[in-house]
DNA sequence: ACCGATATTATGTCTAGACATAAATGTGGG
DNA sequence: CCCACATTTATGTCTAGACATAATATCGGT
């Protein structure tokens, strides 16, 4: 067990209040002098653990009236897009990457993923214990990633490559439903009448524009998964 | 413009070397006291901005060794899931709410949900500027919302209601795909063959299941979007 | 009662230290 | 050569203040 300092204990005494519902949203928790009278420590402490809290967005701050318990208001949440290889693998299933196609990105591909040419194309599968769970179709910069080029896309799947090759610093998600045209149907073994999740990123370096991604997921296969607990 | 501090400038500083590529992951940051004598400034205030900068995980901090330009490695992603009446109305669009029917949930209702009984079921339709945007299914723990038996949901959309009501304190969506079921298609406006985006979110307070609700977007209409810069 | 200037006060930022802790490095003995 | 031990060092936590800032509360005059 780690040894608890006593910022976050204050930090945690004062959570489990809110939590609790012993203090609720637009009570004023104790100022910072009254926390180090109680603690018998210096302001930087209280302070620093009460301000925590606020960036956690549990908490609201105003000068010379207090600290507030926040309203929840944004519903947002931290949305798992895991790697599909390690997920696999952590679910204990057999991961096996399986290409369609490798080429050069036509026009019309380069302008749905916006990357500027020249850029390489690879389609493929992704499938657990042999299922097909994804089909993909991404697109690669070759001015970002010009060793994407000689990568031998048929053995490895390349989204984990990339993840290793290009740290990434912006990344742009659209997650929407689908239906698949026929060919899709046949490489997902599913029928064409079925709904997919499609999952659509584009992943930039600095601006620069580094891959397009667009997966679809067998409606019932597999869903997306998002926890939030504000502050956590 | 809103008047920098010391401590900001100094963790810009270091994120836009780390952002433009001048420092790369594995990369040894200045130490501590480097920092202290390069800005002229009190070791807390550099101690500051280099801990917001790991807690944001753009860097790594390892005693004796230094503080390091950390790998990405996890692919998360915040995802913006809006209360529906709110997102319409930005969008500039009309918002109008149509309730389907509203009634005591069924056993195989609260099964679904996990929702203890008794419980409130409303159904009902989100429109953008008249076209249907989303089918909702919800459940409303009585207990948890005592209030909830009393109110006129033909009028109002229980989300942005129970928001205000109800502050939660944890939430769990799935994203997935669906078909619709003829009855659903013929409330969204849609073909039975048609794909839909379906997200089921479940909510609690301190523990307590407040409410369950599944929402059907019909393929096309909408889609969810998630960004991601690290650290930001 | 209303309005504006002033005083008060809680948070925001910062300094200049102290001591604790963990990990990399150097050192000596086997 | 390798392992155990002591040393060094960068970060982690904390203290006891200072001054700045912004918003509320109070008081006085009209």
């Amino acid at each position: 067990m780690s040894k608890t300092t006593l910022e976050q204990r204050i930090r945690s005494d004062i959570e489990a209040r809110i939590r609790s519902g012993a203090l609720r949203p637009g009570d004023r928790i104790p100022f910072e002098h009254e926390l180090v009278a109680a603690y018998g420590c210096a302001r930087a402490t209280v302070s620093k653990a009460v301000e925590a809290l606020a960036k956690a967005g549990l908490v609201e701050r105003r000068r010379k009236a207090g600290t507030f318990v926040a309203h929840p208001h944004v519903q947002s949440a931290v949305l798992a897009v895991p790697d599909l290889e390690k997920l696999i693998a952590a679910r204990g299933e057999a991961y096996r990457w399986t290409l369609i196609e490798q080429c050069r990105a036509s026009a019309s591909d380069l302008e749905t993923g916006d990357i500027p040419s020249p850029a390489l194309r690879i389609d493929g599968v992704h499938h657990a214990d042999g299922v097909p769970l994804a089909l993909e179709m991404r697109l690669i910069s070759l001015s970002a990633v010009p060793l994407a080029a000689s990568q031998p896309f048929g053995e490895r799947s390349p989204g984990a490559w990339l993840l290793e090759q290009v740290p990434w610093t912006e990344a742009r998600h659209e997650i929407g439903a689908a239906n698949p045209t026929p060919e899709e149907a046949a490489a997902l073994d599913m029928p064409t009448s079925g709904a997919c999740l499609e999952v659509r990123r584009w992943t930039w370096q600095s601006g620069a524009p580094v891959t397009y991604v667009r997966q679809l997921f067998p409606g019932g296969r597999y869903h997306l998964m998002a926890e939030f607990t504000p502050g956590a």
